[in-house]
DNA sequence: AGCTAATCATACTAATCAGTCTAACAGATG
DNA sequence: CATCTGTTAGACTGATTAGTATGATTAGCT
């Protein structure tokens, strides 16, 4: 990932269509977004200014001409790559299938995002940062965690298959659970050292919540 | 926690008593040690190694002849602090209550560490530093996670009352969402953001189980 | 063509940090 | 009392970093 291009008069910009300045502007800022994203999440915030710029392929005075400082242009990126993942999760045309398989779709999405570096690095990102960056845990958690578990609650409560008596607390079992099995495999690099295929977590945890929801309805 | 001492013959050690050579150097050792285990779990690795000889009260060359470098200081302490959380869990005691209160006393000991600020602190450092540092989670895991979940799963298997099918599954389920709940309300700040208390969660967990448990057999 | 604003590479400042060096000093031992 | 070892405070080095400054170059606009 050296950078050594020594001709000063070159412009290492690829993709040079026709440009306004306010999309030319738009298409900066989109560059300068992935290169630190991609060094951030690599990194952490330790991640240099220097680093940053020369994986977006940008002068470093230009990363202060779209942002006032560090802080505000990791802010900025956190901001959006949360915004990414809201959506990941619970659709319409999910809610038309049969419990069993609306769950066994559910935890597969959610166990999908193992898959995604981003999601990974994302959440060590979030995790490790939150003493320095308590706002960042806040975010996430209110963007993120706390819209997936309403709506499973909300899911839960709607359906009769499902009659628990707590169903806000089933949904934060069942959902961590699963976010606890992405931090264990990929966040710490559990699937090498005590691997466990995601099909037997999901398998187990449908039997526990379906078995248990059949038993809570008959002893009622 | 600043540190103007300015007489030039002073020696700031409190607890001076009769001390042969090595001894005192066990001492030292310790005070070293505290001093970087608190500032460590406080500011992350990137604490420096000024403020870790100031919180020991120590000379930053006194830390130099006790460790090499400050990932040997690290390493050396995290060692330690993983190994003094290693007991928490299953006594043999435990194992001679009822099933249902068997498993209500172990989640109640794994959720009482969301009270310690060091065992917080140091999901968070294991977490944030999991890619610099993998090791550090691979020791994480094999000494504290992965014999928990072997205990557990053990106690499963040889627990008439709990035939399942997948007794590991099921164990890091239980274990995990337990785990999350600790990383979502403590490290993250969930407390404040999306509250619950761990009683919701410890009932709803083995009334889960249980009821599962019970339908599990029946269906066999 | 000529002007303007954005971007470039580069160098700089001031601060911080890991690790080393020095010289002084305290406490135990002989 | 003399010596030796461990510790101290503080200065220092070399590297890195956030952020700024500069002066050249380029692209878009009229």
């Amino acid at each position: 990932m050296a950078r050594s291009l020594r001709k000063p008069t070159a412009r290492p910009n690829a993709l040079v269509v026709a440009h306004d300045s306010t999309e030319r502007a738009r298409d900066k800022r989109e560059q300068i977004m992935q290169g630190a994203l991609r060094t951030f999440l690599s990194n952490g915030y330790s991640a240099s200014m220097d680093a940053i710029a020369a994986e977006a392929g940008v002068a470093k005075q230009t990363l202060y001409s779209y942002f006032n400082n560090k802080e505000d242009l990791f802010a900025a990126l956190m901001d959006r790559l949360l915004e990414h993942f809201v959506d990941a999760g619970m659709t319409p045309e999910l809610r038309t299938l049969p419990t069993q398989a609306f769950l066994r779709k559910l935890a597969q999405i959610t166990l999908s995002q193992m898959d995604d570096w981003e999601y990974v690095s994302m959440l060590r990102l979030v995790i490790g940062e939150s003493a320095r960056f308590p706002q960042l845990s806040e975010v996430y958690l209110t963007r993120l965690v706390s819209p997936g578990i309403a709506k499973l609650t909300h899911y839960i409560k709607m359906n009769e298959d499902l009659a628990f008596g707590d169903p806000e607390a089933v949904a934060r079992i069942m959902h961590g659970s699963l976010i606890n099995f992405i931090i264990a495999q990929e966040v710490l690099g559990g699937k090498h050292t005590m691997p466990i295929s995601r099909e037997r977590i999901i398998n187990s945890l449908i039997d526990i919540v379906l078995f248990a929801a059949q038993q809570s309805a008959q002893s009622r």
